[in-house]
DNA sequence: ACATTAAGTGGTG
DNA sequence: CACCACTTAATGT
């Protein structure tokens, strides 16, 4: 996990628990808290006029949420939403950045970990910036997989629905599916009882 | 068993 | 491709 649970509870941290679909904070809002997840799954998205996704992050257990927001005076560009039943750990902002200010090796901590996420978003930009669908979802792909331990083929099990992955990519359902036959075709990906295996 | 969500297919613009 | 309509498969209560 980013910052040991005990040190936020000491600062001020409360545990709160949140159901599936439920907003931990929305667009617009100003960010008051610092947010890191003990136990579930969160995505940050942002809902387009026309009702149309897209899924900016996946986060998981130990990961804090948008924390970014904390250190810059504006307000959330996206929500926070869970994807499970979940267990997060809230800071007042105030009492979080005292404690920053206290403890050097907790600030170097987060602000590696801001880095790190921020290299990761440089990547996906990458992606994201291609024209034809085929190179999003597999740029899309392989970043997922270059965070995994096994790098041998179908190592990788793709654990998102077809929906999301193509809010993740800026696709279409179906074009997401299509693609992902073509792959399986051409023998660059494995489909087993509906799971993608990269 | 019934409702809901996800995967997959065809066709149009 | 996106978008729409619709079928089939899988899950949930």
């Amino acid at each position: 996990m980013l910052i040991d649970t005990a040190l936020l509870i000491s600062n001020g941290g409360t545990i709160h628990s949140f159901n599936s679909t439920d907003y931990i904070f929305q667009v617009d809002e100003m960010p008051k808290y610092y947010y890191q997840i003990i136990s579930g799954d969160v995505k940050l998205n942002y809902n387009y006029e026309n009702g149309k996704e897209l899924i900016q992050s996946l986060l998981t257990d130990g990961d804090s949420v948008c924390e970014l927001l904390l250190f810059v005076d504006e307000a959330y560009p996206v929500n926070a939403v869970a994807m499970s039943d979940c267990t997060l750990i809230r800071v007042p902002k105030k009492e979080f950045l005292k404690m920053l200010d206290e403890r050097p090796s907790v600030a170097s901590v987060v602000s590696k970990y801001i880095a790190t996420t921020l290299a990761h978003k440089l990547v996906m930009m990458q992606n994201m910036a291609c024209v034809k669908a085929e190179d999003r979802i597999m740029g899309t792909l392989r970043y997922f997989k270059s965070f995994y331990h096994d790098k041998t083929p179908f190592s990788y099990e793709l654990k998102l629905t077809r929906q999301q992955f193509a809010c993740i990519t800026g696709l279409r359902t179906e074009t997401v599916i299509r693609w992902l036959k073509k792959f399986e075709t051409s023998g660059i990906v494995k489909i087993i009882d509906r799971k993608v295996f990269y």
